[in-house]
RNA sequence: GGGUCGUUAGCUCAGUUGGCAGAGCACCGGAUUUUUAAUCCGGUGGCCACAGGUUCGAAUCCUGUACGACCCA
C-alpha cells in the first residue's frame, strides 16, 4: 500500500523537484526500504483475501496450560487452538518448526506440507516477529519437545519491522528505556521483575488492608504543595485560573482524613518532584503514605518490621535479601541508633549545640558543598556521607534533630529532636516516619521558620491544614514508604530506571 | 551543574600505527519432511551519532554539540 502510494507520488513529480524531496525525506525511506520485504508480503496477503490483521482468535488452551496438560491432552488426541508471537522459524523445505512466545510460555509448533497442502505456501509470507493462531494437536518429537503438530493457522497480526536478535538479546540499555516494549518481547526475565513489581504493590496493598487500614484516594493536582521538600511541577487551572502544583507528597491531605474521624488511611501515590534524575531519583515515582490514630513512631516501627517480613515471606520465600552483591537477614527487632548519638561520634562534636563554623569544617573536610545549604540540610549531607551510606543491615535510624523534620513531634524527652525514624537498609533509606506533630500552633511555628529558611518564598502556608489541625488531630503515626526503592532491593536491581517501566529520558534528537 | 566512559548494518559486536567498512544473527535467493542458536551454498544492507578542524588521506587524532551510562554536586 505504502509502496503503491509513494510511487504514485513520485510519478507525480518530475525529476527536479524530487532530488531535493528525496533529500528531505531520506530518513522516511530508509525505514521503507528496511520493511519493504515485509510490506510485499502483506500486500500478498491482501491480494489472497486474507485479512492480516484479524479481530480476534478463539484460544482454547495457553502454551502454559497445554505443557501442563500434556498427557492427557495427547492421550485425547484433542484439537486444541493457541496463538502467539513468532520468535524463531527453522524451515526445512516441506516442513517447518517455528517458536512461538505467548505471555505464559513457549511453544514449539511443527508444519508440514503432506498435512497442510497448498496452505503450506502461506506460511512464507510470515516472518519473525508476527503474531499467528496455531490448530493442531499435541505431541513429542524425539527429543522430548512438546509441539503443536499445526493441521490450521492463521495470521493474527503482521508484523513490518525485524525484532533484536534472538541469541543476544538487546542490550543497548538506551533502547531498552525508551523502546521498552522491545525489552520486553526478546527479555523475558524483565517481564518477570515487573511482574513482580506489580506482586509486590498487590503485597503492600493487601497487608495494610488486613490490618484494618483504609485505601484513600487524594489530589494529585494541588494549590500548595506541601508535605515534603522539593520543586514542584507547576500546572495551571484554566477553570479556576490558577497555578496548581503536581502534588510532591500527599501528607497533609491524609491528615485531614485523620482529623476527619478516619483511624487507620493509606494512599499508593504517585508524586512527583522536579529535580535531578539519576539512579535512585526519577521525577515521578510512586510512595504509599499510611497514618494510624492513636499510636506513636514506636508503634510504626513495629508495624514495619511486620510490614517487611510479611513482604519478604510472600515475595522471595526467604528472610534474607541480596541486592549488589551483598546479602543481610531481616531478623526482628531490627537494630536502632540514634540520629545524633551516631553522627556526634563521627564528628567528635555535638551537632545541636554547634557553632556554624564547625559544621562548615565538617562540610568541608567530607567534600561538602556547603555554601548553599541551610543547617539542616548540611546536617542530613553529614549524616547521608558519614552514617547512612555505610547501615547495610536493616535499620531504623531515630531521632533526628528538630530543624530537619518540620511535621514531626516534639521528642517527649528532648526538645531539640523529634520522633521520628528512616528505615534503612543497604545504605538505601527506605521509609520514614514520625509521631505526627498535631499541635496546631506549634505547627504553624515550624511553618514559618521552614518559609523563612526558604531563598525563595514561592510557596505558601497550607491554612487550611493548619485549620483542620486546629479542629483536633488525635495523636498519630504515620508513614512513607518509596515502593520504587523498595523494588530496586526486594527485585535486587541496582537503578530505579529498572523497576520503573517508562523512565524518564531527554527527548531524542 | 562538573568529571569519566560510550555512540560503527535492524540487533550483538570487531575494526591493528591514520591507508578499500568487517563478522555473527536478522533479511533475500537456492537445497533440505523431527529441527531447536538447525545446517549447507549464494546475496542485499553503512551520512562509522552530529558539526567543524588537522592531514595527501580520518570510523581512527583534535574541538564542539546531542543522547546515554557511571561517579560527584
Amino acid at each position: 500500500m505504502l509502496v503503491i502510494l509513494v510511487n504514485n507520488v513520485l510519478n507525480d513529480l518530475n525529476v527536479l523537484t524530487i532530488i531535493p524531496y528525496l533529500i528531505l525525506t531520506l530518513g522516511f525511506f530508509r525505514i521503507l526500504f528496511t520493511m519493504d520485504e515485509r510490506l510485499n508480503k502483506l500486500e500478498e496477503l491482501h491480494k489472497m483475501k486474507i485479512d492480516p490483521y484479524p479481530y480476534k482468535y478463539e484460544r482454547t488452551h495457553t502454551f502454559a496450560e497445554l505443557k501442563k496438560g500434556f498427557d492427557k491432552l495427547s492421550q485425547a488426541e484433542e484439537t486444541v487452538a493457541s496463538c502467539g508471537r513468532i520468535l524463531a522459524v527453522r524451515g526445512h523445505g516441506k516442513t517447518v518448526f517455528a517458536t512461538l512466545a505467548d505471555e505464559t510460555s513457549k511453544m514449539q509448533v511443527y508444519l508440514r506440507q503432506d498435512k497442510l497442502g497448498d496452505g503450506f505456501k502461506i506460511f512464507e509470507l510470515f516472518d519473525i516477529g508476527d503474531f499467528i493462531g496455531v490448530k493442531g494437536n499435541i505431541f513429542k518429537t524425539k527429543t522430548g519437545e512438546i509441539t503443536i503438530l499445526v493441521s490450521d493457522f492463521a495470521i493474527l497480526a503482521k508484523s513490518l519491522r525485524s525484532l533484536p536478535e534472538k541469541w543476544h538479546g538487546l542490550k543497548d540499555i538506551e533502547i531498552r528505556y525508551r523502546k521498552r516494549y522491545l525489552d520486553l518481547i526478546v527479555n523475558p526475565e524483565i517481564r518477570e521483575i515487573f511482574k513482580k513489581r506489580t506482586r509486590l504493590v498487590g503485597l503492600i496493598r493487601r497487608f495494610f488492608d488486613d490490618h484494618g487500614f483504609v485505601e484513600m484516594e487524594t489530589p494529585i493536582l494541588q494549590p500548595i504543595y506541601g508535605g515534603g521538600e522539593a520543586n514542584p511541577f507547576k500546572t495551571y487551572y484554566n477553570a479556576l485560573e490558577r497555578d496548581m502544583y503536581l502534588r510532591i507528597a500527599d501528607e497533609l491531605y491524609l491528615k485531614r482524613l485523620i482529623v476527619g474521624g478516619y483511624e487507620k488511611v493509606y494512599e499508593i501515590c504517585r508524586d512527583f518532584r522536579n529535580e535531578g534524575i539519576d539512579r535512585f531519583h526519577n521525577p515521578e515515582f510512586s510512595m504509599i503514605e499510611v497514618y494510624q490514630a492513636y499510636t506513636d513512631y514506636e508503634g510504626i516501627m513495629g508495624l514495619v518490621e511486620c510490614f517487611m517480613e510479611y513482604l519478604l515471606d510472600n515475595l522471595t520465600d526467604s528472610r534474607t535479601m541480596v541486592f549488589c552483591d551483598r546479602e543481610v537477614e531481616f531478623k526482628r527487632p531490627f537494630k536502632r541508633i540514634k540520629y545524633t548519638e551516631a553522627l556526634n561520634e563521627k564528628l567528635g562534636f555535638d551537632i545541636l549545640s554547634a557553632k556554624g563554623g564547625e559544621l562548615d569544617q565538617s562540610c568541608r573536610t567530607h567534600g561538602i558543598d556547603h555554601k548553599v545549604l541551610s543547617t539542616g540540610a548540611k546536617i542530613d549531607k553529614l549524616f547521608g556521607e558519614l552514617i547512612q551510606k555505610h547501615i547495610i543491615e536493616p535499620t531504623f535510624v531515630i531521632d533526628h534533630p528538630k530543624v530537619i523534620s518540620p511535621l514531626a513531634k516534639v521528642h517527649r524527652k528532648d526538645d531539640r529532636l523529634v520522633e521520628r525514624f528512616e528505615f534503612i537498609v543497604f545504605g538505601t533509606e527506605l521509609a520514614n516516619a514520625f509521631s505526627e506533630l498535631n499541635d496546631p500552633v506549634e505547627q504553624r511555628k515550624r511553618f514559618e521558620t521552614q518559609l523563612a529558611q526558604k531563598e525563595e518564598g514561592i510557596n505558601e502556608i497550607d491554612e487550611d491544614f493548619l485549620e483542620a489541625l486546629e479542629y483536633g488531630m488525635p495523636p498519630t503515626g504515620g508513614l512513607g514508604i518509596g515502593i520504587d526503592r523498595l523494588a530496586m532491593v526486594l527485585l535486587n536491581q541496582p537503578s530505579i530506571r529498572d523497576v520503573i517501566l517508562f523512565p524518564q529520558l531527554r527527548r531524542e534528537k
